[in-house]
DNA sequence: ATTAATATTTAGTTTAGTCTAAAAAAAATA
DNA sequence: TATTTTTTTTAGACTAAACTAAATATTAAT
């Protein structure tokens, strides 16, 4: 059984290899949890001696089979306390989250099943994403290189393929960024370079190799 | 603001307050809390830092105004998830506690205001225990013997003073049980015994041991 | 290929809550 | 009243989770 904090440490993990790679350094988890590297290299032996990580020194950690089971058991519950919050007490999404992340330690594997039929089975929570299964299972989004797109389509930036540091710079100066908006605009068969809106706000071109290492999720 | 664990001994101490002397043993305490008198020890010390109880060496707590609005603040919370679970996801009476002693810790202030609104202000827990105002205000309700109500009056099964098998055995067979409502109909001076109504239901004879031994909450 | 910079881990403390064993105070009893 | 018993407190240790400072490993840069 995990304690809350391991379970939020849990989270951070599951999150952090979904958005970058599956590898997840020290110094990543401990600015997502707001703590000091050491503390966090603590917490990852302690991780690792209940098998939810898999860890080498120096080398990051690797979420489990059982660790993300276990994340995605504590996102649904958040998820589904989110949907109930906005759907039966009229909170607004932006009131939502700091209760849930509360709500989301609750340890009752009745509640949460009278919950999910209390509130229909809902398949998203209220800010779009979708409530992983009993099992686990999640439908996770299309998940694909930006070049991948046809004109018209659009996604959500989750990760690159390329993290070098000259490609982060690129990005930041670009303001592109995990979470962006990304929608097609045009595609110049020439040298396989697009034109992209980001954010429904700015446009600009990116060429090809750019586009395939931004990966977008769609619908 | 006090931790989880604080409020818990807050709790027990406010109960044990009631139920007995308004001072309250190390030791009555340790049991309550299934711990060691030295713990509580260590703990009372605080508590008494943070105001909320008064505490002279060797001569037991007394739970402070400020402790004891606390400590409704929390109760108050507990009973209306205890109302939540079994009007809106079909929990039975004996497997609400588990999970209100969970879910009265979560601090939201909105989160209560808002579930109060939900369930339509109710007054009474489903163990018919009145549910404290915001404020800290209690209706206490009068807590007696069956036997000691007159023809027409009524009141909600709280209790039992007699807690063996048999007399649970029986109370189940007449399909009574904490949180039942009572209406004296008839009382058979002959012997002591009285006529029952049900939940407005059915009406039963129960003998004059049995009326001693179930108590009842009147407004 | 060294050196410099950055990332990570270790070592030693801190706080909350718990424990056992021992000391001290209060209550009960003779 | 003196003594025994019970209750309560203190002292010292333990675990979880955090921190700071120092040491070590890895990566980047010259």
């Amino acid at each position: 059984m995990l304690s809350f904090v391991e379970e939020n440490y849990l989270k951070a993990i599951y999150h952090l290899s979904l958005n970058g790679k599956q590898e997840v350094s020290t110094n990543a988890l401990a600015e997502e949890m707001r703590t000091t590297p050491a503390s966090v290299s603590d917490m990852i032996k302690k991780l690792s001696q209940k098998s939810v990580v898999s860890y080498k020194k120096y080398q990051g950690v690797n979420i489990s089979e059982d660790g993300r089971r276990l994340a995605l058991h504590v996102i649904r519950k958040h998820r589904l306390w989110e949907v109930f919050l906005v759907e039966k007490l009229n909170f607004t999404w932006d009131q939502v989250h700091e209760v849930a992340e509360q709500l989301e330690h609750i340890k009752s594997p009745l509640l949460i099943q009278r919950l999910d039929e209390f509130l229909g089975h809902p398949k998203y929570d209220p800010h779009g994403d979708p409530i992983p299964d009993e099992h686990g299972n999640l439908i996770e989004k299309h998940r694909q290189p930006l070049d991948a797109l046809s004109i018209g389509d659009q996604g959500v930036m989750t990760a690159v393929d390329d993290s070098s540091s000259s490609f982060l710079k690129y990005l930041d100066k670009m303001e592109i960024g995990i979470g962006s908006n990304i929608k097609v605009i045009d595609f110049i068969e020439f040298d396989g370079s697009m034109d992209i809106k980001v954010d429904d706000d700015k446009t600009l071109t990116v060429s090809s190799t750019v586009a395939q290492n931004i990966l977008v999720a769609i619908d």
